[in-house]
DNA sequence: TCCATGTTACGAAGCTTATC
DNA sequence: GATAAGCTTCGTAACATGGA
C-alpha cells in the first residue's frame, strides 16, 4: 500500500504493512505490501492480489450510528403496522414472494445459452429472458423473449443489414463532401489523446486504452479505434486543450473541438445502421461534448442513442459464455465491460444532472465490472500542470475508482428515481423509510472505501482528480437524498412529525455535504487548478451552491458567514470551469436568476433583504453584469454564449492568472474574504438585519414542489 | 524407518487504525 | 492521548515429501 512507501525515509520505519496480500494473509507470513505483486509472491512465483474488503478496524462513525438509529425507528414502526394487518395481506405477500423466486430461478438459465444439442422446446418457449446472438457483422446483439428471435441459437444471417465497412465508407464520403472532415496532425492527436487518458478517461472510464492505442499506433482504424471513436475522443479532449488549432475561432475557447464534434456527429448518423461497441463509446463521448457546449437537448438525445445501442448489443449482459465458446475474444469481452460501465456512468450522471429518471435499470445488468488491468490500475499518475513530483508513487487506481462510483450509483439511482418521481404513490412515511435505509447504505459505502480511495486528512495532500470526483458525487448523492426533507423554517410541519431523522438533521447532513464539496473544490484547485476538471463537477458545484445560498439566510451568524464563504468558493469554481464547460455558464446564470428573482420579490414586498442583494452583487461581480436576465424573455440557447457572454476568457492550462485570483477565494479558511469584492458580507450588523425568506423556504419546501404527497 | 527439509496451520503478541 | 477493535505476522507445531 502507499503507506508502506510513505515512511521509507522516516527515522522509524513502518514495521507492518497496512494490508497484506491474500496469499500472505492466508499463510500468515510477513508481506512487504509490494504493488502490484509483493516480494514474497514474486520470489515464489505466486499470483499476488490484494482483496478490497470492508475495513473493520474503525469504530462506527456518529453519522452511521444516527443513520442506523433512524433506520431502526422506521423498521419498528413498519413492524407495528405489519402486525396490525390482516391475514389476507400476509397471504398475498407470500404469493408475491413465491412468484419472485420463480422468476429469479429461471432468469439465469435463460441468459446462459444452453448447448443446442440438448435444447428443450418447452424450456425455449417458456424462457423469460432472451439471449445474445451473433449477427453477420460479428457483433453480439440481444433479443428479449417477446421478440421470438431469442429462439434462434446460431448465427442470424441478414442480407439486408449493412456491412460496417460500407457504412463507414459512406460516412467518410459524406463528411468529405460536406466539408466536415477534420484531419489533425499526428502530433496534435497525440497531445489530445494524452489529455484524454489523463483527465477524461480516468474518471469516465469509457475507452479501453490498450485496445484503442494498439490500433491507433499501428495506423489501423478497425475495431477498437474507429474513425468515429477517434473523432469523438478528440472532440471531448479538445475542451481541455489551450492550443488554438483545436478551435474553429482561435479567440473563443468555446469553439474548441467543434470540427471534430461535427465530424463525429455526421459519422454517428451513418454508423447507427451498423453499430458496434465503439459506436456506444463514441455516442457517449459526443453526449458529454454536447453538454460541454451547453447543447443540453442534443446531449440528452445522444446519451439516449448510446444506451439504446448498448442494449441492442447486449452490452449489459455477461458474455463470458461466448468467450468460452471462442465466439468473441477476451479483449472484446473487456472492451464491452469498459464500454457498458462507461455508458452506465455517464447515463447516471446525465439523469442526475438533468433530474430525469434512469434510463438504465439495475435489474438489467449482469455484466461484471471492468477487470483491474495492472497497466491501468497501477499506472503512476502524474499531472502535467505543475513542475512537482509526488513524494510517493500514486497508482492511478482508476478502475477501482470506477467500480466504486458505479456501486454508488447502484445504491442511489433507484431511491432517487422513486423519491423524485412525478407520479409517486409513496406516502411521506414510506419516503422517509426509503431515505433512512438509503442513508445507511451510503454511510456504509463511504466508511468501507479502501484507503487508497479516501481523501487525505490534510489539504496539503490531494487525492487524484478522479478520486476527488468520486467524493464529489458521493456528497451530491447525500444532498439529493436529504434535500426534499429540508423543511422550511416557518413550515407547518414541525420537527416532531418527522418519522425518521429530525428536520434539523436533514439540513445538517445537506450542509455538511455542501461544505465538503466546497472543500474538495478548494483542495482540487490548489493542486490541479480547475482548468481540466471534468464536466460532472459543474452539477456538483451547482448543487452545493443551492445549499450554501439557503444557509446565507440562517439565523445563526456562524452558519451564515461560513455559508457565504463556501458559496463564493462554488461561484468562483463555476466561473473557472466556464473555459472548459459552457454548461457552467448555465449553472451560474441559474443561480444568478434565482437570487435576482428573490430580490425582485423582496423589493415588490417592500422588504429589506440585504443579504440576498449582497449575494446578487457578488454574482454580478464574479459572473458579470451582462448576465442580467433579459426582460423580454429568455435568450435563445445559442445566443447565450456568443452574444450575452461575449468572448470567453481563456486562462492558460495551469494555475489561475492574477485576474482570476482577484475573483477567487482565500485558500485558507481563516483568512476573511476580500471586503471590497464582496461588501458587508462579513459584517455582523449587516446580517443582523436579515429577515426570514419565504421565497427561499418555498424553493426547498418539499410540499410546495409536490415531492412529498 | 529415520532424518532432513520444506510447507501449512494457527495461537497469540503487539502493531495499526479510527474515533472521541 | 486514551481507547478499543481489527489486523499483521512471529514463532512453533504438525504435516508432507524425498532420500539414505
Amino acid at each position: 500500500m502507499t503507506s508502506s512507501y510513505a515512511n521509507v525515509s522516516s527515522s522509524k520505519a513502518r514495521q507492518r504493512v497496512s494490508i497484506a496480500c491474500v496469499p500472505c494473509r492466508r499463510k500468515r507470513t510477513r508481506c512487504d505490501g509490494g504493488q502490484p505483486i509483493c516480494g514474497v509472491c514474486f520470489s515464489k512465483g505466486l499470483s499476488c492480489e490484494y482483496a478490497e474488503r470492508e475495513n473493520k478496524r474503525k469504530p462506527p462513525s456518529q453519522r452511521l450510528v444516527d443513520a442506523l438509529r433512524a433506520r431502526i425507528k422506521i423498521l419498528e414502526t413498519q413492524l407495528k403496522d405489519y402486525q396490525g394487518q390482516s391475514l389476507d395481506n400476509d397471504i398475498s405477500s407470500l404469493q408475491a414472494s413465491e412468484e419472485d423466486s420463480w422468476s429469479d430461478s429461471s432468469d439465469h438459465e435463460a441468459v446462459q445459452d444452453n448447448d443446442s444439442a440438448h435444447r428443450d422446446p418447452v424450456k425455449d418457449i417458456t424462457e423469460l429472458v432472451g439471449r445474445l446472438n451473433v449477427g453477420e457483422d460479428g457483433e453480439l446483439r440481444y433479443y428479449g423473449s417477446p421478440s421470438n428471435f431469442h429462439l434462434l441459437h446460431g448465427f442470424m444471417k441478414n442480407k439486408t443489414s449493412q456491412p460496417v465497412e460500407e457504412v463507414r465508407y459512406r460516412a467518410s464520403q459524406a463528411c468529405y463532401q460536406l466539408g466536415y472532415d477534420a484531419d489533425a496532425p499526428v502530433e496534435l492527436q497525440q497531445h489530445l489523446l494524452d489529455i484524454f487518458w489523463k483527465w477524461q478517461n480516468s474518471w469516465q472510464y469509457i475507452v479501453h486504452q490498450t485496445a484503442f492505442l494498439t490500433e491507433f499506433n499501428a495506423g489501423i482504424r478497425g475495431r477498437y479505434c474507429t474513425p468515429l471513436l477517434l473523432s469523438a475522443v478528440l472532440a471531448i479532449a479538445a475542451r481541455y486543450s489551450d492550443r488554438s488549432e483545436v478551435r474553429s475561432d482561435p479567440l473563443d475557447s468555446n469553439t474548441a473541438g467543434d470540427r471534430f464534434a461535427q465530424q463525429a456527429k455526421m459519422m454517428l448518423h451513418y454508423e447507427i445502421e451498423a453499430s458496434t461497441t465503439s459506436t456506444v463509446q463514441a455516442a457517449t463521448l459526443i453526449a458529454l461534448r454536447e453538454f460541454a457546449v451547453n447543447k443540453e437537448a442534443s446531449a440528452w438525445v445522444h446519451m439516449g442513442v448510446a444506451t439504446r445501442i448498448a442494449y441492442n448489443l447486449g452490452l449489459n449482459l455477461d458474455c463470458y459464455h461466448w468467450v468460452q465458446r471462442g465466439q468473441i475474444s477476451t479483449t472484446e469481452e473487456e472492451v464491452r465491460k469498459v464500454a457498458w460501465w462507461g455508458c452506465y456512468l455517464v447515463d447516471k450522471l446525465t439523469n442526475i444532472g438533468l433530474g430525469r429518471p434512469s434510463t438504465i435499470q439495475e435489474h438489467d445488468i449482469t455484466i461484471p465490472k471492468p477487470s483491474l488491468l495492472p497497466e491501468i490500475e497501477f499506472e503512476h499518475w502524474q499531472h502535467d500542470l505543475k513542475n512537482e513530483t509526488f513524494n510517493e508513487p500514486n497508482f492511478s487506481r482508476m478502475i477501482s475508482n470506477n467500480h466504486y462510483v458505479c456501486e454508488l450509483f447502484g445504491i442511489i439511482s433507484t431511491p432517487l428515481d422513486r423519491l423524485y418521481a412525478p407520479k409517486s404513490n409513496m406516502s411521506r412515511q414510506q419516503k422517509g423509510a426509503l431515505v433512512a435505509s438509503t442513508d445507511v447504505k451510503l454511510t456504509e459505502f463511504q466508511s468501507n472505501l479502501p484507503s487508497f480511495l479516501r481523501l487525505p486528512n490534510s489539504a496539503r495532500n490531494a487525492a487524484l482528480p478522479h478520486i476527488c470526483q468520486l467524493h464529489l458525487q458521493y456528497q451530491v448523492a447525500v444532498i439529493l437524498l436529504h434535500r426534499p426533507f429540508v423543511e422550511t423554517r416557518n413550515s407547518k410541519h414541525k420537527s416532531g412529525s418527522s418519522p425518521d431523522l429530525s428536520i434539523q438533521k436533514h439540513m445538517e447532513i445537506c450542509r455538511a455535504s455542501a461544505i465538503a464539496i466546497s472543500n474538495i473544490l478548494r483542495t482540487y484547485r490548489l493542486h490541479y487548478s480547475l482548468r481540466r476538471i471534468v464536466i460532472s463537477s459543474v452539477h456538483c458545484t451547482f448543487t452545493a451552491s443551492t445549499i450554501h445560498l439557503y444557509d446565507t439566510t440562517s439565523s445563526d451568524p456562524a452558519i451564515r458567514n461560513a455559508a457565504s464563504r463556501h458559496f463564493q468558493v462554488c461561484i468562483s469554481s463555476l466561473r473557472e470551469m466556464e473555459t472548459c464547460w459552457a454548461w457552467s455558464s448555465r449553472a451560474l446564470r441559474a443561480i444568478q436568476l434565482l437570487a435576482k428573482e428573490w430580490v425582485t420579490r423582496v423589493e415588490e414586498g417592500h422588504e429589506t433583504r440585504p443579504e440576498i442583494a449582497a449575494i446578487s452583487k457578488m454574482l454580478d461581480r464574479v459572473v458579470g453584469s451582462h448576465l442580467r436576465p433579459n426582460t423580454n424573455g429568455q435568450p435563445s440557447q445559442g445566443a447565450v454564449i456568443s452574444q450575452q457572454f461575449g468572448t470567453i476568457r481563456t486562462p492558460p492550462v495551469g494555475f489561475p492568472d492574477p485576474d482570476i485570483l482577484a475573483h477567487s477565494w482565500p485558500l485558507d479558511p481563516e483568512i476573511p474574504v476580500d471586503a471590497s469584492e464582496i461588501p458587508s458580507l462579513e459584517d455582523e450588523s449587516f446580517w443582523n438585519s436579515a429577515l426570514s425568506l419565504s421565497q427561499l423556504d418555498q424553493y426547498f419546501d418539499p410540499y410546495h414542489s409536490g415531492l412529498l404527497g
